[in-house]
DNA sequence: GAATATTACTTGCAAAATGAAAGTTATTTT
DNA sequence: AAAATAACTTTCATTTTGCAAGTAATATTC
């Protein structure tokens, strides 16, 4: 990582690390698709390449948005899991879809509008609430798993 | 624009859009600098280059994101404004700050830190409506100054 | 009203980021 | 032991971004 900020602009900084056509889609990934295994984001219907995947994935975990780990019984395997410092993005990707769906489905009928999306437009609060506890829960087994058998 | 949406994802229809350096960070300079002119823009601390500029006006137009229109009394400066559409990332745009605020801080520790950001910090909500409600004012101004004279 | 300055660009070229395809290494499975 | 799999890296083409200079249309100043 070099010459990452240009200027203290709260808003900017956060585009300084977020802002391309990646960071984003995979955090989206690991929290909305359950996401985490490098096969897992490379088989994603975004179909990031494999240079760029690992690219995004080191400066991801450089920034402390994931953790790279492993399962025990698995060495050839690795784990890519979300911090609080990349769960906390939870409200931003909800906006994100929130925006999609009021502003981008003229332009982009196809925009996936199923009970899910429902669900966001009834309350965003809760959908965000709802996504990190889940993702909570998922992580709770997979460390837990991680420290057994 | 060409072959614009990677997939039926509202989430990544969304970075599709948004998804760079720099879309939201002239969207912010609108809405929290009040930055109106391609001069405005080129003059602001972020210092974007004049042909990514155009560009970037040019898909923000064509997207419905901002307007570009023209006082009456003066046929050189354009005026770049935003539509309900642009008004309404307003909330994405304050997930950002509010993420920069809590979790860049510690690796970007100049990130500004006024009454601002006490205000954002202390009710995001109220923080946002605010943004828009001086937007929407200042646009009202601005159009009614465009009407007469 | 002619010269100067300003605004909003465009153009050309260099550098950086992204993308496609193939290759490599270390496991794990058969 | 051989084959398959996961996680990369490397190479090279394409696209995006960035810098510097140039241009055209107003608007301002002398």
């Amino acid at each position: 990582m070099q010459k990452v900020f240009r200027c203290n602009c709260p808003f900017t900084s956060a585009l300084d690390v977020l802002g391309d056509k990646w960071m984003l889609v995979i955090i989206k990934q690991m929290l909305v698709e359950g996401k985490e295994t490098f096969k897992d984001f490379t088989e994603s219907e975004e179909a990031i390449a494999t240079n760029i995947l690992s690219a995004k994935l080191k400066v991801l975990e450089e920034v402390g948005i994931i953790i790279k780990t492993q399962r025990p019984d698995n060495k050839k395997t690795n784990l890519y899991l979300l911090t609080d410092k990349g769960l906390a993005l939870t409200p931003l990707l909800v906006e994100l879809a929130n925006w999609s769906d009021k502003h981008l489905r003229a332009i982009h009928p196809t925009i996936v509008n199923g009970k899910e999306m429902e669900f966001l437009r009834n309350d965003k609060l809760a959908f965000a609430k709802n996504l990190e506890k889940n993702y909570k829960e998922k992580l709770a087994t997979t460390l837990y798993t991680s420290n057994h058998e």
